[in-house]
RNA sequence: GCGAAAGUGGCGGAACUGGCAGACGCGCUGGACUUAGGAUCCAGUAGGUUCACUCCUAUAGGGGUUCGAUUCCCCUCUUUCGCACCA
């Protein structure tokens, strides 16, 4: 009788296999439902997080199985990158080596889970035949001038001769070499996702996001409606455009502010190779910490760059600023500084004596320059302006901008915070930029049908110095597709948030040899119905994915504007408060649990711990009660089988039954109804589990069915029957043996959704509390839809209703149908 | 600093549109039983008060709306997450 996971998870997996049930079929006429779980990097080894989110995922997969649909739950590896890089440099092995054997072991552990997954569609991002369509989509989005080249600051090692992320960046120190990081421009690749900036402000196509991801994206995108505004330097030509969203203080302004990285200041950095001051001060803040240069708020700082520029309003002249607070790669690069009216402003002109001119008045004109500490950021009385005096500031706003335009001077413009996506890594392992250069034709793209450039897998990676793809000349030098002379290849890859920002359609089609995948394909399956994954993806992944769906979109490759229109934001597993992390030896190994307690113990523990968005704090005593439940349930079934087929063969309408047994099928009908609620509708699975725990007990209640006549047999026998349909999402093994075993010849996923009778919900008494000013005083058993009168009448009656409105007069009854009797009563006097 | 979310027993959590706070599970306490098993079964388990019935206090803290608030509104505190001088 005992619970013999490791045999029942074995015969099952094996199964489910030979009939292929994972599999989904293209183009069936049954519904589709598409559930896509963020699909890992090759690590080596499931973690806990991992079981978790396919916990999820492999829940909806057999609930909507259960439901008719035909699903498909593929599943793939993020397989580019730097971890798998560096793995295979500290194991002095080959990335694609080490990587292949990982999902070997991976794919393991997957069935060892048991989970649906449609194998035949396994995708992994560093094959070939996955990355040539990565290169594909780049050159399609190229032609379409979604894609260009821009120079830009990037953390830069010269010892190592490579370019840093921000997190390899330690102390302003490479993390390999230790040696100094400084800021070096160098030529990058972009993606023109600002082109989209507006579209991806417009969440009105998903069915169902979390409130707090579409927030994320909108501030990530940071739209501003303002002016931009041509300032002329002194003596010149040369306009420096600003961008602002206070046109109604440009008259205003005392000085302008330019970061070191401005195109300006690099020329007259060029030019005054001996102005210490000048040349010291950007050194230093251009190689300053990105983060760190952003986030010190107090340290204004600046030197002047003994320039000025014209106002082109006033015809005022304003100093020019270098300093550390204003930033490139926003608005225009440059700022008009309004010291009476911004902090920012008003700290720096304080600090360096700059002039401060109020040019908006509050309310009452009390203030005054001598007595301001603090900028005036609110809105009131334009002043000092000529014309524009007097006017409301925020009404003239749109007067002064259409003034500027009229005189040309500047236009009404929008600024988002987004910016283009810089996808160059100067990086081995990730998928090559299809680009040649060419001394005569210049960047030239890689012909259709010579894709995929292909990664060389000769190289030696742990080189440190620069891209290891430098040193492979056979790679490197290459014929130009159009001049036919000496060229050589890019050498850049793509980040792999590329690779991850269309693999959801590719699992539409994931063995086209012609395309990325087949349209009519992908307008079956697309989009994904059930997203899950960590909130972590909020910004960055899930907006390229977006993005990149938009523009296939705009190539007719897939149809509607979003590739996920549902998403579920999983929570982290934790363990001692704090995230599971193999330098923090706080690790729980999923493989572990399911070799002692199987993996249906596993994915209830799981699942029952929290509802799925919420974080999980592991608990071993906590995971016994999973298994402890589980092997009740195996109990009951096996224990009462012949009782439970006997009944479900007797259909007993003309005996009584018992209260106990009238409860039981009460509870049963009841279960169901909260198990659909939970596991469909709300997708609250601890819940939903906790229902079927409390029917379990009512049926193990029923000590012995002996006495039971033919109608109460019934009752307990579909009582029992029902539980392995209510376990099948979140204990798929042990349900689908006891499904078996009570003579089913059918498998679960094919058995239908449980479904409830309303008549059996129906009670034969209602319950009604009787409350007192808000204070439960008593209990009323009736007959259901008793009439209010009459139950007012009872409620004054009852005992301690009575004790308590002694000294009080009833002001008003309020009765709640089959809920309760509120009694409000103020004290007599 | 800005933005978002959250705060409920010893613990994880439940209470769906305001209507019996603490479902379910863990842990703990007592008991039964035994094929001594990560057993199983029964009873109990927010705090206080009482022999008991009862009653009182409790959903971070304070106020408000309401017959009635974990739920709605305002303020404060705490925690977590995201962003970080956005002109």
């Amino acid at each position: 009788m005992d619970y013999q996971f490791t045999e029942i998870e074995k015969k099952w997996q094996q199964t489910w296999q030979e009939r292929r049930i994972a599999n989904a079929r293209d183009f069936s006429d049954r519904p589709k439902y598409y559930v896509l779980s963020m699909f890992p990097y090759p690590s080596g080894v499931l973690h806990i997080g991992h079981a978790s989110n396919y916990a999820i995922g492999d829940a909806i997969t057999r609930l909507k199985m259960m439901e008719g649909y035909n699903v498909l739950q593929p599943m793939g590896y993020d397989s580019f990158g730097m971890p798998a890089e560096n793995y295979a440099i500290t194991h002095n092995s080959h990335p694609r080596i080490t990587t292949e054997e990982h999902i070997v072991n991976m794919r393991k552990q997957f069935d060892g889970m048991g989970f649906f997954l449609d194998w035949e569609r396994e995708i992994s991002t560093c094959r070939p035949d996955y990355y040539h369509w990565g290169q594909y989509i780049f050159k399609k989005m190229y032609e379409k001038g979604l894609v260009y080249r821009k120079k830009s600051f990037q953390n830069w090692c010269e010892t190592c001769k490579t370019v840093l992320a921000n997190e390899q960046v330690e102390d302003d120190a490479c993390w390999r070499c230790g040696a100094e990081v400084i800021q070096k421009e160098m030529d990058q690749w972009y993606f023109r996702i600002t082109n989209y900036a507006e579209e991806l402000l417009d969440f009105s196509h998903v069915i169902e996001w979390p409130e707090r991801v579409m927030t994320m994206q909108k501030y990530w995108i940071g739209k501003s409606e303002g002016a931009r505004i041509d300032f002329t330097l002194e003596n010149s030509t040369q306009k420096i455009p600003i961008f602002t969203t206070r046109p109604d203080t440009i008259f205003g302004v005392t000085f302008m502010a330019l970061p070191p990285e401005h195109p300006l200041v690099q020329t007259w950095l060029a030019q005054e190779p001996d102005n210490a001051e000048l040349q010291s001060f950007c050194k230093r803040v251009m190689n300053e910490d990105k983060m760190l240069r952003s986030s010190a708020e107090s340290l204004k700082e600046g030197v002047f760059s003994g320039r000025y520029a014209i106002n082109p309003l006033n015809g005022a002249k304003v100093q020019i600023w270098i300093t550390n607070y204003v930033l490139m790669d926003y608005g225009t690069g440059a700022v008009m500084a309004v010291p009476a009216h911004d902090q920012r402003d008003f700290d720096f002109a304080k600090k360096y004596d700059i002039p401060i001119k109020i040019v908006i008045q509050n309310q009452d004109k009390s203030l005054k320059l001598e007595d301001m500490t603090e900028a005036y950021t609110e809105p009131g009385i334009i002043c000092n302006s000529g014309h524009f005096d007097d006017q409301d500031s925020e009404a003239a706003q749109g007067e002064i901008t259409r003034w500027v335009e009229e005189k040309g001077w500047g236009v009404a413009t929008v600024t988002y915070r987004l910016r283009d996506w810089g996808i160059s890594r100067q990086r081995y392992w990730g998928n090559p930029i299809p680009m040649i250069h060419c001394p005569k034709c210049g960047i030239v793209p890689v012909p259709d049908e010579d894709l995929p450039v292909l990664l060389p897998d000769e190289v030696q990676v742990g080189q440190t110095t620069s891209n290891p793809l430098l040193s492979v000349p056979d790679w490197l030098n290459v014929k130009c597709p159009v001049c036919g002379e000496a060229a050589r290849r890019e050498t850049d890859t793509m980040d792999t948030f590329v690779d991850s920002s269309w693999y959801y359609a590719r699992y539409a089609d994931a063995h086209n040899r012609d395309l990325p995948f087949d349209p009519a394909k992908a307008d079956y399956w697309l989009p994904v119905d059930q997203y899950i994954g960590g909130i972590e993806h909020a910004c960055m992944h899930l907006l390229y994915a977006r993005f990149i769906y938009k523009f296939m979109r705009d190539m007719g490759w897939v149809k509607g504007n979003e590739p996920f229109a549902r998403l579920l934001t999983q929570g982290m597993v934790l363990k001692d408060g704090a995230k599971m992390s193999k330098s923090k030896g706080n690790t729980v190994d999923p493989q572990y649990i399911v070799d002692r307690f199987g993996s249906d113990t596993l994915r209830v523990y799981l699942l029952f711990a929290s509802p799925p968005e919420k974080d999980v704090e592991w608990n071993d005593e906590a995971l016994m009660g999973a298994f402890r439940f589980l092997s009740r349930t195996y109990r009951l079934i096996k224990g009462n089988l012949d009782a439970i087929k006997l009944g479900l063969q007797t259909s007993g309408e003309s005996a009584e039954l018992s209260p106990e047994l009238k409860d039981l099928r009460f509870s049963t009908h009841h279960c169901i109804q909260r198990w659909r609620e939970d596991s469909l509708i709300r997708m609250q699975y601890n819940t939903a589990i906790a229902a079927v725990m409390e029917h379990l007990n009512h049926c193990t209640a029923i000590k012995s069915t002996d006495d039971l006549n033919p109608a109460e047999l019934a009752v307990y026998a579909s009582a029992c029957s029902i539980i392995p349909q209510l376990l099948y999402p979140y204990a798929p093994h042990m349900a689908e043996e006891l499904w078996q075993v009570m003579g089913h010849p059918n498998l679960l996923h094919e058995s239908g959704l449980p479904s409830y009778e309303e008549k059996y919900l129906a009670q034969d008494t209602a319950t009604y509390v009787i409350q007192v000013n808000g204070k439960i005083r008593g209990k009323l058993e009736v007959a259901p839809d008793t009439d209010a009168g009459i139950l007012q009448e009872m409620a004054l009656e009852v005992e301690n209703v009575v004790r308590a409105l002694e000294g009080f007069e009833v002001k008003k009854v309020i009765v709640i149908p089959n809920k309760m009797v509120s009694i409000a009563a103020k004290p007599q006097r």
